[in-house]
RNA sequence: AGACACCUUGUCGA
DNA sequence: TCGACAAGGTGTCT
């Protein structure tokens, strides 16, 4: 079997409220952010976040998502720029170097293809995913509860997410 | 009096479809291009186009210019080229040489300043001169009439720019 | 190695 | 319509 997952990223004003968000059915799915960051760092991370909440799955990984930047990052510039010492084209250091060296690791060993989707026309999964993501954004935008959402079956949510999903939760107005 | 101008080139893909454009107010400017060229044609051909123009002035002329390219071929390696034959550092041939033998005679007896203006600033004539050049690439690129400009008072367009707006106009649709 | 320019692609938004 | 976030490349010279 191959596991089939949309991942997207959002962040309102670029930069701004972020989120990030993977999504495979309704009972699969999680999503997180942070007050400020930026839309490529909430593209990243929904595929880091993807990668390990299915680290302990033998079954192949079919990724869709938006972001030729995400999927070409891991699959065509990674090597060049491990090669260079993390410098890109123009000499200049690698963007969220750390977020790209944590996928590098993720991605060993695991038998993982791309597929790329274009934005905005509807495709089911890029939506749910895009959503959700957005969702996360808003949701600190608004300093209120990310909804987090259910994870990977026996696994417990990421770091970001939990600690998002034990802050105290605003009390219901009294009338 | 000094006359103030602006020139820039454009080349969409570069090389690709080009223009040159040079600009010093909304009634003198004058634009044209190639269906492939590189952007320092366009670049050095705005400037030689601009030369041409104004080359029946009695003013000081103050060149505005994004391409460091560009001025230092006419202010600084034009010399050296010469005394060693239109040769490079390394040796090798100068390229573009008959345009930049064609601004080394258009500049005898000019009092001729450049100013480099960073590009992308919002520089108002720079910019002017930007999207004219780009129009015209654009126009060669849709296989469209190129806006040559009115060029300078009692001054004939330019040999180009003058085929470009002989060229025959597509007939509007009949129905 | 450096500089300037020209772009190409995708996303995120206002 | 506009800008930010990211990458890739070519055209040219010193």
């Amino acid at each position: 079997m191959t596991i089939r997952a949309a991942a997207d990223g959002s962040a309102l004003g670029n930069p701004g409220p972020a989120g990030w968000a993977w999504y495979v059915d309704d009972d699969r799915w999680a999503a997180g952010g942070w007050p400020r960051n930026t839309n490529n760092v909430g593209e990243l991370t929904a595929v880091l976040e993807l990668l390990r909440a299915t680290a302990d799955e033998d079954d192949d990984l079919l990724i869709l998502c938006d972001s030729q930047y995400a999927i070409k990052a891991c699959t065509e510039w990674m090597a060049g720029w491990k090669r260079k010492g993390w410098r890109k084209a123009d000499g200049k250091p690698v963007m969220n170097v750390e977020i790209i060296k944590e996928l590098d690791e993720a991605l060993q060993g695991r038998r993982v293809t791309f597929e790329w989707v274009r934005g905005h026309v509807g495709h089911v999964m890029n939506e749910a995913a895009d959503i959700r993501a957005r969702t996360a954004a808003e949701a600190y935008q608004a300093r209120k509860p990310v909804p987090s959402g259910p994870g990977w079956p026996g696994k417990p949510v990421t770091t970001v997410s939990a600690e998002a999903a034990a802050a105290p939760v605003e009390p219901p107005a009294l009338f």
